[in-house]
DNA sequence: GCCAACGTTGGC
DNA sequence: GCCAACGTTGGC
């Protein structure tokens, strides 16, 4: 079982998307070290943080949990789509996603700030300056030390 | 809106 | 294979 953080912005799809869609395919991967941890590291049921960027504050919203194994992004493969990708095809796809299912909102909201005051945080990768990749895996510590900052007791009963 | 960080592209 | 130019992310 592996933990992770997924970034999105909230404007384009944040918690309350996440809430009511129960299921999302996660598409629009478009960096490759984030396509290989969904491709060779990422299992159903690892549990992911699911964090608003580009947004004030930005923080951790909620949580959400591996649903599907990785399959191709539909979305490169159409012209009208943003994420097209003309070098990819659909017997050698260049692009991998997997579904979020959703878990929870965090009953409080963690802003980043004090993601960075919180010592037990240290080492983080998205708390480290400059970090833009958009998937990064969190240690378990650190996951429970969120999800404690976020009034989230009760760790076991996610992992079902 | 600025800019640091860093991934990607493409000329050589 | 190097590296400059460029584009994107995302905090501030």
């Amino acid at each position: 079982m592996k933990y992770w953080l997924i970034k999105s912005e909230p404007d384009v799809f944040g918690i309350d998307e996440m809430e009511k869609a129960g299921t999302e395919p996660w598409d629009g991967i478009r960096n490759y070290q984030a396509r290989n941890f969904m491709r060779d590291e990422m299992a159903i049921g690892d549990l992911a943080l699911f964090y608003h960027s580009n947004t004030k504050p930005p923080g951790v919203a909620g949580v959400v949990k591996v649903a599907s194994r990785p399959y191709p992004d539909p979305t490169q493969f159409d012209k009208k789509a943003k994420y097209y990708d003309e070098k990819s095809s659909e017997d050698k796809p260049r692009w991998l996603l997997v579904d979020f299912e959703f878990v929870c909102r965090m009953p409080h909201y963690v802003p980043l700030d004090e993601m960075k005051a919180e010592g037990r945080l240290e080492g983080m990768l998205t708390l480290r300056k400059g970090n833009r990749l958009s998937i990064t895996p969190v240690e378990k510590e650190h996951f429970a030390v969120v999800c404690e900052l976020a009034g989230l007791d009760d760790l076991g009963a996610l992992e079902g």
